[in-house]
Formats: C-alpha cells, structure tokens, sequence
RNA sequence: GCAAGGGUGCCCGAGCGGCCAAAGGGGGAGGACUUAAGAUCCUCUGGUAUAGGCCUUCGAGGGUUCGAAUCCCUUCCCUUGCACCA
C-alpha cells in the first residue's frame, strides 16, 4: 500500500514542479551534497548520504525558505576503466559482484564493457531510486561530468587559476607499476598497502673515477661517517649519470631509472675489488675504507651505504662482527685498518651517552647484524633523534643545532654543492601491484600540479574556513590541520573519463580536481544544457560567475545577464555535506578553489561531514557484498520507512548500523502514527478536518500538559533540525511525542468515547503539528495523511509548526509529576507494607515550607546555618526546632528537585483524583491540615512531595 | 608515528557540574487485550530494604568541588584519516 502512496505522491510533486526551484523575492537557501561516483548500485549508505539533505531542503522549504537541492554525477575517473576491463575479461569475481551485489541483469553484464555505458547505466539507476525515495531534487540542473558544456566550465576552472600561477608543471615521487606502466592507489596494491615512501639522500664518495653513491635517511650524519658498507654477496653495476660514473646495486639501478633520467649501465662491478680500498667523503674530505656487510640490502637505497656508528645500531654492529671476524680481516686485508675505525659521536639525546647506537644495542640485547630486533632499534633511535636530539657543540656550522633542521640545512647544502642528490624508495617492502609485479617509485616529472602547498594560498583558504561553520563542530581542527598539511597536488592523468588540460592536451584533469566548485555550475545548469559548447568560451565564465569583461560573447546579452543574475541569486553554498573520508581532500580542495577564484561574498558558509553505515554491526563494502541495495530496502520497508530508520538510527556524522530488528521497529512505529491519526477520528465521532479545529478553553490540566508536551517538543526539533541533528529532532518529534500522546491517551482513557470536546481539540492540535513536524522525514505518509484530514495543498508546502510559547508553563508540567510521583511512591510503599490498604491520607506541605523552600533554592547550596538565619529572619514560622529539622531535609532535596515556585497541590490532586484512584485501587483523601493524622505522617510533607498515610 | 574523535547499564546509544540509577530504542520478564499467534497498551529489567529509603555503578587511578558520568591530571584501550584515490 505504502509503495502506492509514494509513487502516486513523488509524481504529484513533479506535476506541481514542488522542488523546481527558481529565483525569487523569497531568502534562498542552496545546499548540496557530494554528488556520487555512480560505479555500481545505491545502497543503504548512500541512502543515509542523500536523505540528510532533503530532509534539511524540505524543513527549510515549510521555514519559507527557497530551497535548491540538485543533483548531479560523477563520472570522471579511473575505477570505471578498470571495471570495464574486468567485465570485458570476464573477470569472474568482477561479474559476480555487479550480477549478485549490484543486481545487474544477466542480459545487461556484457554492456559494462564500457565505461561510459557504466556510468550511464548506473547513474539513471540512482536517479530513479532518488526519485522512489522522494528526494525533493530540482532534476532541471542534473548532469554529468562527461557532458560537454560542463567540459567547457572544467576547462574554464583550470585557466583561470593557471593563470593566477596556481597551477604548474613540476616532479613527485608516485607508487608505480612498470608492468601497469600506471601510477598506482594503496587500493590497486595486492601487498605493501600504507607503505610510505622515503626521501634519501645520496651522497656521493668518489673513489678513483667512479662515484659510490650511499643512500641515507640522515645526511646530517655524514660527519660521523667512519666506513663504507658494500654486500659482497649482491650484483653492483657501474651506471652513468649525466657523466658521473656511479656504483650502485644492480636493484638500485632499476629502481632509479624510475626517477633520474639516463641512467645507463656501463659495466659490472665486483664488490671484492673495491672491498678494503679508501673512499673520499664529500663533505669531509676524509679517506674512509670500504668494508663488506651482510646487512646492506641489495633492493633498498643505492645498496651503498656509509656507515655512522655512533647512530646507526646497523652499523655499529656490524662494525663490531667485522672486527671479530679475522677470516674476514684477512680476506680482505683490512689488517691495520679495522682497528682505527672507532664510532664518531655526532648527535646527543637525552637518555643516551656519548654512542646511542651501543646503548640501545645493549638495552635491546641485539647480538649480530642478523638480528630481527636491529630494525627495532634503528626505529627507536631514529625517532628519538629526529624530535629530541642535537648535533653535538664541536661540530662546525651544525654545533648545537636540533636534528631535525641541521639534517635539513645539511641536505641542502649536499646538493646545491653537487655532492648529492635525492632519491625515494619505498619504507617497506614489498609492495606488489593487483597484476602481480612489484611497483617502484617513479618520479613523474612533467606532472602538473595545483599548488597547494603555495603559503598566500593556504592562508586565504584558512580564511574560507574561518568564515564556515563546520558541523560537526569538532571537524574544525581536523580541516584546519588538512589545509595545512596539504602540499601540491598532481592535478593531470594519463587514464580516465575527463577533460583535457586545454594548454597540454596529452593530459586529463584529475577526477577531483574537476568537482570543487561545479555547485557553481548546478546554479546555472538548466540553461546550460540546452546550449552549444562553443558559446561556453572563457569570456562567458568570466562574465557570468566573475562579472568580468574578458572577451568576446557570443551568447546574446539578455540571456547572459539572465544566466548570471540566477548564479548570483544562489551563490554562495549554504551548505556542503559530505562524508567524513573526504575531508583531508574534496572538501579541502573545494576551500582552496573558492578561495582562488571567488571573492569572500561567493565562498562557502557551512559544511556538514558525515559518518559511514554499518550494517548489522559490520562495516559496508560493497566489494564483500555487505550491503543492502536502497531500492531492495524500499521495496522491503518502503521509502518513508527507510527515510525516517536513517535519520531516526544516528545524527548525521555518527556512524549508523542498519539493524533488520530495528528497522522494523520504526516500520511499526510509523503505522501507528498512521493508526493514531485515525483514531483522532474516531474519538472525534465525524469527519476530521485539520484545516478547521474547533479551539476550546481547556480546564483540565492533563490537557494543558499534554499542548506543553507538544510544543515542547516542536521547540527542540526545531533547534535540533536547524543544525542537522536529525535523529535529536526524531527523538522529540517522534519518540518522545509518542510517549507523551500514549501517557496522554492512558491518562484521558475514560473520555475517549464521550467525544470531549477538549480531548478531540487537544488530539487534532497535537495531530495537525505532528503530521507537519514528520513532514521532511516520511513526507510520503504526511501528504496522504494531509490530504485526508483536510490540510490545504501540500504539506510539503504547508509551514512548519510554530512552537507557542504560551502553551509552556514548566508548572504544568510539575503538577503531572507531582501525580505520577504520588502513584509511583504509594506503589512503592504498598508493595513494601504488604498489608491490605483500604483508604490513603495524602498531606500537603503547609506554607512556610514552601516558603523555606524558596529561601534554600536562593542560597543555592545546602548551606543550613544560612538557610535557618535568612527563614529566622523572614519569621516564617515559630517552631524553630521544627524549621531545622525541614531546612536539613530541604537540603537533600534541593540538589535533587528544582524550585519552580509554589504549585497548587491540592487543586492539582483533586484534578486527577479519579484517575489516582484508578491506579491505586482504593479510596484518596487528600488533606490540606492534619486534623486526622493518626500516625503523625502529615510533618513529613514537603513542597512536591505530599506525606502519605496509609491504613 | 602524526592528527582527530571516542570508551556509559545485556546490546545500540543520549547525557557533559546538582531534577542522574542515568533519555530513547533494541533485547528480556510479567500483565491487559485476543479462540490463539502477531500487533498494540501497561509494569519491571544494578543491588538491597515490611513507609516513599539506603548502597554500588558511567574504561582505570588520582585531584578540584558542599556536590562529578559530566571539570583537571595520569594511564590503558578502541575507531578513523595520513594523498595522486572516488
């Protein structure tokens, strides 16, 4: 029934144009969500992802705001190619997950041969499922990132800022197949996910004509050096280098022809020949020997290492087996060399003496330089040294200086004298493509890049941050450490849907870079799409998002200035939602572009990260097939349901868990709403018509409650929504309202057949509200429920319900707890005496214990000796003894029930009277004095909290 | 490692100085209704107590305060992100 409901309310908004949204003299409030990369099918996830928006677009709408909420599709990118090629493989994992995960028919697999038809196929799928969850999209501005004329906004986005300088060619170590002969993800990796890769320095040790290049983390230590390490057991080769003639591994050599160009191999090179024989250090000018190490790998680095064993726990230890291995001495010759060779301290740390490297070898117990804890150690120390340590005072240039910025300076200094240069080479090994081969790292060199790492830049876009608010708000800090961190950005691909760079062509721009400011492009797309490309020059751009004057125009003027007053209208975004995964990039990025191209007035206001889903417990991934499609979930619950589980489960930035159990829940919950509004009917007696409620005195006070309940709550999921909490807007407007309307209609039982004309008037207000206050999560079920009682137009259309403050009064709410507290307290006691009870005394407190009461809230604290002076001193009642004994119990009291003023207890009780009979079972009094205390139980009544009496 | 966030009752989760033995949901127990099941509604769901009380609890340990789940310090544990990828 409900699939009717929807399908006959999503076509009657589109008939009405409801959610196409156009300009006008209303305020305008323009929110979008990240649009999705449509690879496969909508789950669950991203029903949460896209829901958070419409609700907040249709609360907005019933504010009066003008709302617009479009939508468009991500196409551009690498993943679809890699799909297609898998289908096209017929890669058997690749088309079990899109038959069974993604639900593709049979008959359509062999389609996704090709990427396009992919992201066709499956962003036409998500416009439909949008379309079944009654997303209040303005689908005039949908588009795709393909598209020509969005082509054209792209192309004018990356001119402008090239122009600005912000975008240049330059070089960046990326992780590489050769066999892929791509740049390769940590997703696209079989083996070596998070592995960093290393900036090493190389420092060049010239030995006759040849050049030993020795790779290091730490060139600061260079003045420590004592040896050279080759592994005699490994290939060297001889390479030339621009001229040099280097010594490296043959390893080496292949991973470094990934980065310096022209690197050829000229020759062997045995290590036994240059074993034993002198080196000149660089930077020294000292002759150092050159000794064999088991430990040097042949794959990390250059293979050639200089040793530092002051430092380097490797190397002291190796220093120290080869000093005890005379087979090797002799092999070798290194008779009157080895013995000189002593650590050179260089740098000091607290915790550590004068040689570092033998105290943590000592601390750790390491024994040979085959031992696994080695690379413990050298972990230890490096960190330690790197964040505390200083280079020691005798050091010229460096003495004194911390670690971390002589290594810098060093480093420099190395390579501008052409002593050095740089390399990059993976922290792990190995890392190993999807296809199988073992990825290098390869210097891309005629990248380009966005520059983000440009100082003026990062400084403007702090300022756009400045200026937003960030939900949640905690997420501040974490954006403002992203714009910070954030270096260059390699903006142009080799594969991938996309568009060219328009100044090299042989480039695509990279998939994110050419989504940070299309909201821009949503405010105008419905004109767009119908016009030729080549009107969309730069002068176009120019004019319509800068008001600049830039060239020729070849689209009439009218329509330009049309064109730009709707972009001026909408812009700046209100709101931005995104998942919490893509705030170190996208979210960044799109700061960063505003903050380029825009002025201040154009950027960005607020932006809301979201959490992920979890289904039953488990993370979501549609790759392992832990997902529940959205469209299977709204044929299985229907849309409302789904809507209202999403927001109801978890605020928007908190993770949700899609429990089949609990969902189930808010299905039932959602018919007895449905239920509930036909039963306003029935107590009614006649037709119900909420346009027109008869408005009645109301005398009793459970009804005054039960309005009090209910602007209450309309006053806090108002607050809540405002700032996108929708489940804290949920838990009022839904739960905690049901829980007061059950109390309510428990508490006004007997009436329900009698037509009262206060009950139906209390119901009929609370309905009218309610079916408003639901309206943006299950705006399927309120229209029908709108519509049938006789609401006017839409109800999407209606206003929000106004929170009346007339209707609080925090006394009133104080008198239903001062019954329940007495039926829940005689409960008690009854259940603890055990005796039969055949009548109940309740004993109100006199006055001047109201009075004390007043006088201990002022003072605020349970201070007695004050309370007693100020009650003395007001002589509010002779009995001194008498008014400690109360002020002391007041005392407790006062930290645990608040003073709201003085309530009429007995006008209250008699009120309820019959309704506290029923509960109890047997007959009340209630006594303003203790003419009839048999047991003296009337001193113990206090301010709420009358004194009981049973017999 | 760096950065951010978090540890609450059987489970999920709210609370962020006193109305807190701690909202709401889920689960469990009992009752009403029903021919029955389901749904719905009511009550209970830390311990203890023959007068509405008392005791213990919010990762652990200290501290501030008349008063702390809430503030401060220390400590342990968890989750997420760390780039050329949407």
């Amino acid at each position: 029934m409900s699939d009717n409901i929807e399908k006959k309310w999503q076509s009657k908004w589109k008939d009405a144009k409801l959610f196409e949204s156009n300009p006008d003299d209303r305020e305008k409030l323009f929110l979008t969500v990240a649009f999705p990369y449509p690879s496969g099918a909508m789950h669950i996830g991203h029903g949460r992802t896209y829901t958070v928006p419409d609700v907040y677009a249709r609360f907005k709408r019933m504010e009066g705001f003008n709302v617009l909420f479009p939508m468009a599709w991500h196409v551009t990118g690498a993943p679809v190619i890699g799909i297609a090629d898998r289908i096209k493989r017929k890669d058997p994992w690749t088309l079990d997950l899109y038959e069974r995960v993604h639900g593709v028919p049979k008959e359509t697999l062999p389609k996704l041969e090709d990427p396009e038809y992919i992201v066709k196929y499956f962003s036409t799928e998500y416009h439909e499922v949008m379309e079944e969850m009654g997303y209040s999209i303005d689908w005039r501005r949908e588009f795709r990132t393909i598209d020509p004329t969005y082509k054209k906004f792209i192309e004018w986005q990356i001119t402008t800022l090239y122009e600005k300088g912000l975008v240049a060619k330059g070089e960046h170590p990326v992780k590489y197949c050769p066999n892929c002969d791509n740049p390769v993800g940590d997703h696209d990796l079989l083996e070596g996910e998070g592995v960093g890769v290393n900036e090493l320095t190389l420092l060049k040790f010239k030995i006759d004509d040849k050049i030993l290049v020795t790779a290091t983390l730490r060139p600061e230590t260079i003045v420590g050096a004592t040896n050279i390490w080759l592994n005699p057991d490994v290939e060297y080769v001889l390479v030339d280098a621009e001229g040099e003639n280097w010594v490296v591994t043959k390893e080496a050599h292949y991973n470094l022809s990934n980065q310096i160009k022209d690197l050829n191999i000229i020759g062997e090179i045995n290590p036994n020949d240059l074993i034993g024989k002198m080196a000149t250090n660089p930077f020294t000018g000292d002759e150092l020997p050159i000794f064999p190490a088991s430990f040097v790998s042949a794959s990390y680095g250059s293979g050639v290492v200089f040793s530092e064993p002051a430092d380097a726990p490797a190397d002291y230890i190796a220093l120290q087996d080869l000093k005890n291995n005379s087979e090797m001495i002799s092999k070798y010759n290194l008779n009157g060399i080895i013995e000189n060779v002593q650590p050179i301290p260089v740098c000091t740390v607290k915790g550590y003496g004068e040689i570092p490297a033998a105290d943590i070898i000592e601390r750790l117990g390491i024994t040979d330089q085959n031992d696994e804890k080695l690379h413990e150690a050298t972990n230890e120390l490096y960190k330690i040294q790197h964040s505390k340590g200083k280079i020691i005072d005798s050091i010229p240039g460096f003495g004194g200086m911390k670690v971390r910025f002589a290594r810098e300076d060093l480093k420099n200094e190395l390579i501008d004298k052409n002593m050095a240069t740089i390399m990059y080479d993976f922290a792990e090994r190995p890392v190993v493509c999807r296809c199988g081969n073992n990825c290098v790292v390869k210097i891309m060199d005629d990248q380009w890049f966005m520059k983000y790492g440009n100082e003026d830049w990062t400084q403007k876009t702090l300022e756009v941050l400045e200026g937003e608010t960030i939900i949640p708000h905690e997420i501040k800090n974490n954006f403002e450490y992203y714009l910070n961190w954030l270096d260059d950005w390699a903006c142009s691909r080799k594969v991938g849907l996309g568009t060219r760079l328009p100044w090299d062509n042989q480039w695509l721009i990279e998939p994110l870079t050419d989504s940070t400011i299309y909201m821009s492009y949503y405010s105008i797309a419905k004109y767009l799409r119908d016009m030729d490309p080549e009107d969309l020059n730069k002068a176009f751009f120019d004019k319509v998002l800068l008001n600049k004057d830039s060239g020729d125009i070849t689209v009439p003027e009218d329509k330009v200035k049309e064109i730009q007053d709707e972009f001026n209208y909408w812009y700046p975004l209100d709101w931005r939602l995104s998942a919490k995964d893509l705030v170190g990039n996208h979210l960044s990025f799109l700061m960063f572009h505003h903050s380029a191209i825009y002025p201040k007035d154009k950027w960005p206001k607020g932006t809301v990260v979201f959490g992920m889903g979890l289904l039953e417990g488990n993370k979501m991934s549609s790759s392992k097939g832990n997902v529940i499609l959205l469209k299977d979930a709204i044929k299985d619950y229907s849309a409302d349901v789904v809507r209202l589980f999403l927001m109801a489960s978890a605020e928007p930035w908190q993770d949700f868990d899609w429990r089949e159990k609990e969902v189930l829940g808010t299905k039932r919950r959602l018919e007895w709403f449905r239920e509930f509004a036909a039963k306003v009917e029935d107590v009614k007696g006649s037709s119900l018509n909420l346009n027109n409620i008869e408005k009645v005195e109301l005398t009793r006070t459970i009804d005054l409650w039960m309005l009090n309940q209910l602007n209450q709550h309309i006053k806090n999921a108002t607050e809540a929504l405002e700032v996108f909490q929708t489940r804290q807007a949920l838990q009022d407007s839904l739960f905690l309202l049901k829980k007061d309307v059950d109390h309510y209609l428990y508490r006004v039982k007997h009436l329900l057949d009698l037509n009262d004309e206060g009950v139906v008037y209390v119901l009929s207000t609370v309905l009218e509200s309610w079916i408003r206050l639901l309206a943006p999560f299950t705006p399927h079920t309120c229209e029908e429920l709108w519509a049938k009682y006789g609401g006017e137009g839409f109800v999407s259309q209606t206003s929000w319900p106004e929170y009346d403050a007339s209707f609080v009064d925090n006394k009133i709410e104080k008198s239903e707890e001062l019954v329940q507290n007495i039926i829940k307290d005689i409960t008690q006691i009854k259940k603890m005496v055990k005796d039969e009870v055949s009548k109940i005394h309740i004993y109100l407190a006199p006055d001047w214990k109201w009075e004390l009461y007043k006088i201990a809230d002022e003072v605020g604290k349970p201070d007695i000796g004050q309370i007693m002076g100020r009650a003395i001193g007001a002589n509010i009642y002779d009995d001194k003894k008498e008014i400690a004994n109360v002020a002391k119990k007041i005392g407790r009291e006062i930290t645990k029930t608040r003073y709201i003023g003085k309530i009429n207890e007995e006008e209250i009780l008699l009120d309820a009277i019959d309704y506290i009979k029923d509960e109890i079972g047997c007959e009340i009094i209630v006594h303003t004095d203790d003419s009839y205390d048999p047991q003296n139980k009337a001193r113990n009544a206090m301010p709420y909290k009358p004194a009981i009496f049973m017999e």
